[in-house]
DNA sequence: TTGACATAGTGTCACAGAGCCACTATCATA
DNA sequence: TATGATAGTGGCTCTGTGACACTATGTCAA
């Protein structure tokens, strides 16, 4: 077999005659896929969306949606996250971000794999798994439910985990979370995503000056009603989507 | 061609069974590399290694450091960078940060590929181009010298800027460039590297206390003499080499 | 109708770490 | 021995977060 060098040496050959003799098919690369962790808010809690496998290896067992490039439909690496959360969830204007990729001999039996780890984050309310295409076995996991109650297939574990600890990380110093609430939210809604996601309570005053003070968000002159005091109602701007605050959550004193 | 679903979705196979029958090549797979932003300072000056192609495609062209995992020799996605890195500097215990992938169809004109972008920090003594293993053309680029002296083949020009944004983040709230001083240092050299990749002055008793309060580095008993009055010589502790600050360093008011 | 209570929203001070800037300290060099 | 350059410090100001008591406005039950 070649290696990779024998035939891009041949320097008497033009660009375009070598690109006519290359086949790619002729080297040994990697299994390539790419997985995502789609969050979402359900009950006050953080879940993630696990798939459970239909296939070998690892049948049965649960897994994070994803899949491998479709050399075809796909153009680039976010085409085929974007694709398979469409498949899933019928969601195709996300919050998404490229986490991690990894790569080892063993990680998937069938041999050297590489996978590209991203996170979604969506709004509960836009959940519609029904319209799921695969008929697939589906399921929203409270993440304290991983690995324990769900153990899941390949390195999974770990690719969750480092979905979640850059989610948690990114909570301190931007306003990410918001993308996990509907068009409309109260200020309290919004405080109460960023502690589920924090793990702990927030100071009620500073995260409001913090929000506020961030032109954001805006109000949309509509108050939530129903709990004692109406609280007035709030969308974010385009910008808001993604801020970098000038300084972390700190926490107690 | 078989699909990737039609092996997997017989059931009545064992895992192993399945594993036996499966035949990576009978798939079409992206090509997959791993390219690398090695930086360092010269001269006062932030500089990134580059190679000349010595092969088709983008021959005679600049290109970051990088090559194909070797499905052998590699036992995960970081051994591929480490030995990229051995093979054109002869080091092999840099700083090595994982920055993004990137994967399209086009990027390379020899099919759908994918590209896994890492950077390394090393000091600049212990660099040793002589001992670059592949006789290439290499070369250390002030940074300000891409894409015009230097226009770089592929997309890396794009992944270059990338690993350097993500150097440039980082400075602002981490240790990090502390990895491109060697051993011994003063803290006027600490605070010289971080102004190069940062592009602006600190406030010199401000970066003195945030570096001295954080516990990162020890005086080692030796001075730095040569240059008016003395100055203590300093090493980093081990969690020195990647900590993170409480705040931003916040620039002129 | 009214009072208890729950949630929304504010005023104001303390705190910590960054910026500012003038000051002192210690060397090389003329 | 004076000068200049670089090393290193004292002590103030500034900004954004934490703390916490306070006010505001609704629901609901008696």
């Amino acid at each position: 077999m070649n290696t990779k060098s024998d035939l891009g040496q041949k320097e008497q050959l033009t660009e375009k005659e070598f690109l006519k003799e290359y086949n790619a098919r002729e080297y040994e690369a990697p299994l390539m896929t790419v997985d995502m962790a789609i969050f979402t808010i359900r009950k006050d809690k953080l879940h993630v969306l696990l798939v459970k496998r239909a296939q070998h290896p690892g049948i049965g067992k649960w897994a994070l949606p994803g899949g491998f490039i479709d050399l075809v439909k796909d153009k680039q690496l976010v085409d085929t996250a974007r694709r398979k959360l469409k498949e899933k969830t019928g969601i195709d204007t996300p919050y998404l971000e490229q986490v991690e990729t990894f790569g080892s001999r063993r990680r998937d039996p069938r041999g050297w794999s590489v996978t590209v780890a991203y996170f979604a984050l969506i709004a509960s309310e836009d959940i519609d798994i029904a319209s799921n295409e695969t008929s697939e076995e589906i399921v929203w996991a409270a993440i304290e439910g991983i690995p324990k109650k769900y153990n899941l297939a390949f390195d999974h574990n770990v690719l969750f985990q480092a979905c979640y600890d850059r989610l948690k990380a990114k909570v301190q110093y931007t306003s990410l979370p918001i993308n996990l609430l509907p068009q409309e939210f109260t200020l309290s809604e919004l405080q109460k995503i960023f502690e589920i996601i924090l793990g702990s309570k927030i100071e009620k005053k500073s995260f409001r000056r913090r929000i506020i003070d961030a032109n954001i968000i805006g109000e949309t002159g509509n108050v939530k009603t129903g709990s004692n005091r109406p609280a007035k109602l709030y969308s974010v701007n385009a910008a808001g989507k993604s801020h970098y605050f000038p300084r972390n959550i700190e926490g107690p004193r």
